[in-house]
DNA sequence: TTATTTACTTTAGGTGCTAAAATAAATAAA
DNA sequence: TTTATTTATTTTAGCACCTAAAGTAAATAA
């Protein structure tokens, strides 16, 4: 009798027990079970098989004595050589380009200065084929396969179709490229939009654990947002869910890179604080549209040693950020928001009247128990966070690919 | 062996049957099957399991001939005796009680002139206590049982924790009331946001099926919003997400009845467009800080009759609205905004304001394909949408509960 | 050396599904 | 009228997968 899998039970359980050696690391089958809800038996059948399909490995036993009596646990880990995938974010003028192995590991990392906004669309799809190419010749020995590539790219992008509809990194709109990618590299393409793919990471720091409704909002050159109900993100219809860069502060008010007013971005973003700042200080020359990490360091250096100008500059950035969360409070009523991206560099200079803001705008109900909280920011983050994504979104391939 | 139930499926399934029957009416079992994807062999199964516990009942073969060849479907339908639910739709100074029956359909309803604003919370249980009570002993003959009772209230309730967080209709707040009418009634009690209710019931509508993401604006005295994801409602942490009318329009702005400035409320609910007229026009005499449904009528008569000063308040109110919607479309991205209430008596008077403020606040790219439409409005939807939610709530329970 | 403890594996049995076969109940055709 | 065909439902047979319990392995404590 022909086997219909409409039961995806065995699919489910195995799926969990690859998913928390990943967060985990090695752990023994009866904690894998325990775990997973998942009786131990259940366990050892699981894991024979992924161990046939060189998916985990038996740990070799501690040299150190393991604790306690009774028979030790043999510990089973992910082979990492199992799989790889490629990841590149896509930033202003920079890509990274990454190769994670299929623990999660990053196992290289590299950055490229490249004009991104002078390219077209196929120049971009060229150039990205170019970089893909030339990491796998190099770096992929050894591994199984290439479960996948992913993208990650600041702005809006649609995951579904696989376009990206709007990046400030990019002079073109609705580019859709997954699907180019995917045919060239026989193998699956993730888009992602950069805020979600550190939200993933943030989300998965016990800090931040218990957290079912969590904003990540990223402050730097652009303002972006990331919304995760029970550990995955919301992308509304097309993607351009949590746009919070552009939700509205004061209708007519600041000039936004969008083309519109009164965006929080126009106020809170690095290049509206510079732009506010160019007029009026003396700060170090450069592009003040795209203005420097070292522009941008100068600046908040000026209102951490008392420029009232400065300080002026980012008290009215904090009341605008303060406002526009205020909202975020009212409409997602999350259970924490985090604040990060480079330019929490100057949280100390706005966090006060960003807190004048939020209670200003919200009576105490619906500013509820919402913590909000700044996070050290780093630059890496956006490539773990998509490796992770990639391996997750690969993970039913990997293990029906290699039956 | 004893039997361990950790395998969900036929559980899920039978769950998949009523509710499939409860959407549809009378259904074949070959229907049943195709439509939830399981197969007629396992239909039988579970409708013999039914049948027996009296859940669903045979249809009675039709007078007029079924059409076509082969032997006819015996269609199989929800026994609307098998259980029943009572929902009380909680209002500014009324009350309004219904019973539902296990298919869906509402068998009594009654209003009752209530002062809700002058009650203290122990007065409130007690009434509900009381007209719960009564409709009991009058409406419940025939029953198998009470499933549950649902309380829509307006304003930020947690679900979870089964208190009214924050209701314009009382003037207490954080009130838990759902353990004390669970423990009075031994049976299952539901607090439910009045607009969450709606929404349920405008996305079970054909015309917006296909809408995962669905958000629904509540206009009337105050505004409401439910933001349905999948269906589900968003609640947020502790369900005072999508509180839209306290979203902010503008910092400093008009005062709320919140307390603070600047919410679309304050523009856009009944009191603030009566508010903002009663200061200019000569309008009938009566509360107007809680505006009877004959002076709004009288208002946007004016408005409709050329009125230049009644046309302004409608155009801001508009305005306002149309900035609010901007966010919600930069940070929901939905695929379908509804606007309902008994305010869409204005919304022609609004409409053309509110578009024109959306087009000022959001580039395309955002707007997306986001189609914004207003919905007539019914005031019994509110408990047609409690009973539904009802049911869903409480259809593991009779399906255990009668085993 | 033996008892105890803990981890893992094997065995036996159960649930619940599906495909296929059997049965039921109608219409269409001969 | 009888037979063939069609469609719905039920029954049967068999499979996947899980768990509890029993069995085995590998350690420490007595």
């Amino acid at each position: 009798m022909a086997l219909t899998s409409t039961d995806t039970s065995r699919y489910d359980n195995t799926l969990a027990v690859i998913r928390t050696l990943r967060d985990q690391g090695p752990v023994a089958r009866v904690d894998l079970g325990a775990l997973n809800g998942i009786s131990s038996a259940t366990v050892t059948s699981i894991s024979a098989e992924l161990l046939q399909q060189g998916l985990i490995k038996e740990r070799p036993p501690e040299t150190p004595r393991p604790t306690g009596r009774g028979r030790p646990k043999t510990l089973v880990e992910l082979n990492p050589q199992a799989a790889c995938v490629v990841c590149i974010k896509l930033s202003i003028n920079e890509i990274q380009v990454v190769v994670g192995d299929f623990s999660g590991q990053v196992r290289h990392s590299e950055h490229h200065a490249v004009p991104t906004l002078t390219l077209s669309a196929d120049e971009l799809e060229t150039l990205l084929e170019e970089k893909i190419s030339a990491i796998c010749a190099q770096q992929l020995n050894g591994f199984q396969r290439l479960a996948g590539i992913c993208l990650a790219v600041q702005g809006v992008v649609s995951s579904q179709s696989g376009s990206i509809i709007w990046s400030p990194a990019l002079s073109f709109r609705n580019a859709p490229i997954s699907a180019q990618l995917a045919d060239h590299f026989h193998c699956s393409v993730l888009l992602e939009n950069d805020a979600n793919c550190i939200a993933g990471v943030l989300a998965a720091k016990p800090d931040y654990a218990d957290c079912p409704n969590l904003v990540v909002i990223m402050l730097g050159y652009g303002i972006g947002m990331s919304v995760l109900i029970n550990g995955v993100p919301y992308l509304g219809a097309n993607g351009s869910a949590a746009e919070f860069g552009h939700s509205k502060y004061q209708p007519d008010g600041a000039l936004c890179a969008c083309g519109k007013r009164g965006c929080i971005e126009a106020y809170a973003s690095d290049y509206a604080l510079y732009r506010a700042a160019a007029d009026h200080l003396n700060l170090p020359a450069g592009d003040s549209a795209h203005p420097s990490e070292q522009q941008m360091q100068a600046l908040i250096q000026m209102a951490l040693n008392g420029d009232p100008s400065a300080q002026r500059i980012y008290t009215e950035a904090g009341r605008a950020l303060g406002y526009g969360i205020a909202n975020i409070l009212a409409l997602f009523n999350p259970d924490l928001v985090l604040i990060t991206g480079s330019g929490v560099r100057g949280f100390d200079a706005m966090q006060a009247a960003m807190h004048h803001a939020i209670d200003d705008a919200l009576v105490a109900e619906l500013r509820g128990a919402t913590r909000i909280e700044s996070c050290a920011w780093d630059r890496d983050m956006t490539c773990m966070g998509a490796i992770a994504m990639a391996l997750h979104a690969t993970d039913g391939e990997t293990l029906s690919g290699t039956e």
